[in-house]
DNA sequence: ATTTATACTGTACATATATTCAGTAAAAAT
DNA sequence: ATTTTTACTGAATATATGTACAGTATAAAT
């Protein structure tokens, strides 16, 4: 993202700190009675530079028609929580989300793009209980000692992730379950994604 | 907060689908389009209902100058990270707050006061592992079972809550800790609250 | 050296928008 | 039984607002 001049930094603060105070953005006239200018122009050009930058997105036509980016608000999503059956995959399919619940994009370190129900205790060691929400960030990017979420034909389980050459451990933290052992390229199997922060609803 | 009809709930629906999707609120004509009205009077006495009732404010003259009321947007907070350290206490003095962070209302099925850092591993088979946050509400009504924040002159722990008439014993979730007996009425005892949903950043 | 971006003032104007007034009709409250 | 609330259509209008045009001036980029 481009970088923001002064006099803008200033104008998309003012944006934010209006829309904090009474719910909908500024018009022209509005920055302007805030920032000192004495014409709606200065305003305006400061908009359309905010813009072009990709800071905001202007309705043209539409009065107070500014939108946040969302980089810039902490902007209110909602994100599908997904239950991890024994067999079922965790797309994002309608059958399979259980609901949408309002999230923050800053709530964890990492983004991520859904929250898996847990069923079962094989992750109970650590910290993992039933029925608590994995945020899951999809990715095969994954590490070893990561917490994955990894499909097996039409089994999909949540496990550590340990690797070495083309040989996959997936180890639970649960001395009841134990561990599977499988080959990178084997036919039906691959990691969905993984655990990047957890919820517990209580 | 008196009750909607349905079609005013309709309306409100429309402001906050209208205002996720855009940034800003609706014009009446933009209801009317939304909800099949032909007149913008429909869309203005709805309002004017919904202001009436408490659901929005409205700020005259103003385009778009609709304002949802706390209770029904989905509101940003801010909300303190405490330190749970062995000696000293949960308070929302500032020297105890390690930072804040934005959360949403609804995250837990109940409300909360602020969130504390968990220090060692005396819950470890609760599912609460170091550094984990704890959503805690301030209450000193609690239950048999609850985790709760008791403290015992400076020093404050998170451990199952057991009573049984005057006695109550603090009981952890790790064999490696023992647990606590304490009569209810002990000097410099009190419980600061109990746990309402939990966080894990990663 | 010339263009482009920044940073404004000031005027003007079409149109986007809130809001009022005049009705109609049915349901709910008093 | 009468008033109030709900739920609209339809037309009219003052004003709130975006936006274009004409300038001035300085800094940054090419």
């Amino acid at each position: 993202m481009k970088e923001l001049t002064i006099q803008q930094k200033k104008v998309l603060q003012c944006i934010k700190f209006y829309i904090k105070k009474t719910g909908f953005p500024p018009t022209r006239a509005d920055i302007c009675k805030e920032l000192g200018f004495k014409s709606p122009n200065a305003a305006e050009s400061h908009l359309r530079a905010l813009e072009k930058k990709g800071y905001i997105s202007i309705e043209n036509g539409a009065s107070r028609g500014i939108n946040l980016t969302d980089n810039n608000s902490e902007k209110l999503e909602t994100i599908p929580v997904i239950g991890l059956v024994a067999a079922g995959s965790p797309t994002l399919a309608d059958e399979n989300i259980e609901k949408h619940i309002p999230y923050q994009e800053s709530l964890f370190l990492s983004d991520f793009d859904y929250f898996l129900r847990v069923k079962g205790l094989s992750m109970k060691d650590a910290g993992i209980m039933e029925d608590d929400l994995v945020a899951i960030k999809k990715t095969t990017d994954v590490r070893n000692g990561d917490i994955v979420v990894a499909r097996i034909d039409d089994e999909v389980t949540l496990k550590y992730f340990q690797s070495s050459g083309k040989q996959i451990k997936l180890i639970p933290a649960n001395d009841n379950y134990s561990e599977i052992d499988i080959d990178k390229d084997t036919e039906g199997f691959f990691i969905e994604g993984k655990s990047v922060g957890l919820i517990r609803e209580n």
